[in-house]
DNA sequence: TATAACCTTGACGTTGGCGTTAAGGCGCAA
DNA sequence: TTGCGCCTTAACGCCAACGTCAAGGTTATA
């Protein structure tokens, strides 16, 4: 346990400050594993890293990502029922004003939900690029560790 | 409400062994909305169309595409926690059999994430193009509005 | 050294998304 | 008309993901 307080390390309240969720959710982060236990002061105070920082956000824009609650969900299926309804009664001879309203709103919810969708596909093509990145970084790796044995123990296997 | 079960309709127990869901998660759906409540027979029983039908699957299939738990997040931080711990250590003096096998450890790991990602890319894009193709359809509507329009009335408006 | 600001660990509350009895009605075949 | 399976609502239970006190310890600053 660190006696005192580093320059760069922080306590939970600038981490929650920083990361912008609340301290509550920092310790159940913390008791659910997806934190490391952080070092602690002499007198128990928490004292995070600037690595713990980035964890959390990390977590965050995961959860943001790919989180949707039934009410999200009820959203979208509410807005295939407007479609629905729109369709069912597209009568040619109904007022067309109407029809152009209706037809103006149904566009608005479509759109809301395709901005959301292409910014989601946008999101995970970049955890996408950033994993593939990292599969060939270890291809590299392994690469290496032949060369290192092939050089090694050249003699050493006849 | 209707006398008698028609042939195209379907009781609650039927509805569920076709989508996969329970009875109470139907009830449920129901409860909050995101199923319009269904007629009934005489007694009270519940009457689902192949719509209802449709529409659980619709769901089901967002809640799958959207919906992850922190204990799935868990999973990609975790593999992240390994990868940081493999480049920590990586000493090139150390055994290199043990490296080719954590280093294959990792690689497991991040195929496994990369997958997950790659799947939910397509379902979304697969959404994106519904959506896409609704907007289309759309303006095709308007444009038929407008030219009703114009030929209805091309005298009147001068 | 006192006091405000910050922190600690409980422990109970809340909302979402259902699972699980419980107690009883409905539908249909014999 | 009785039996059996399917259905009804009501109500309690459970886990996740926190929010919200409560009671008290720690640190920094005057």
């Amino acid at each position: 346990m660190a006696n005192e307080k580093q320059g760069d390390q922080l306590q939970i309240g600038e981490v929650a400050e920083r990361t912008g969720v609340t301290q509550r959710t920092l310790r159940f982060y913390e008791e659910k594993g997806l934190l490391r236990p952080p070092e602690r002061m002499e007198g128990g105070f928490r004292l995070y890293s600037e690595e713990d920082v980035k964890r959390v956000k990390h977590i965050r824009r995961l959860q943001d990502l790919l989180g949707v609650s039934l009410a999200g969900i009820k959203e979208m299926v509410d807005a295939d029922e407007v479609l629905r309804e729109l369709r069912a009664q597209f009568d040619p001879a109904a007022a067309i004003a109407d029809k152009r309203r209706q037809l103006n709103r149904a566009t608005e919810v479509t759109e809301a939900q395709y901005t959301i969708v292409k910014q989601k596909i946008e999101q995970m093509r970049q955890m996408e690029v950033q994993l593939d990145e990292r599969l060939k970084l270890f291809q590299r790796w392994k690469k290496e560790l032949d060369e290192m044995e092939r050089d090694a123990a050249p003699t050493r296997s006849q």
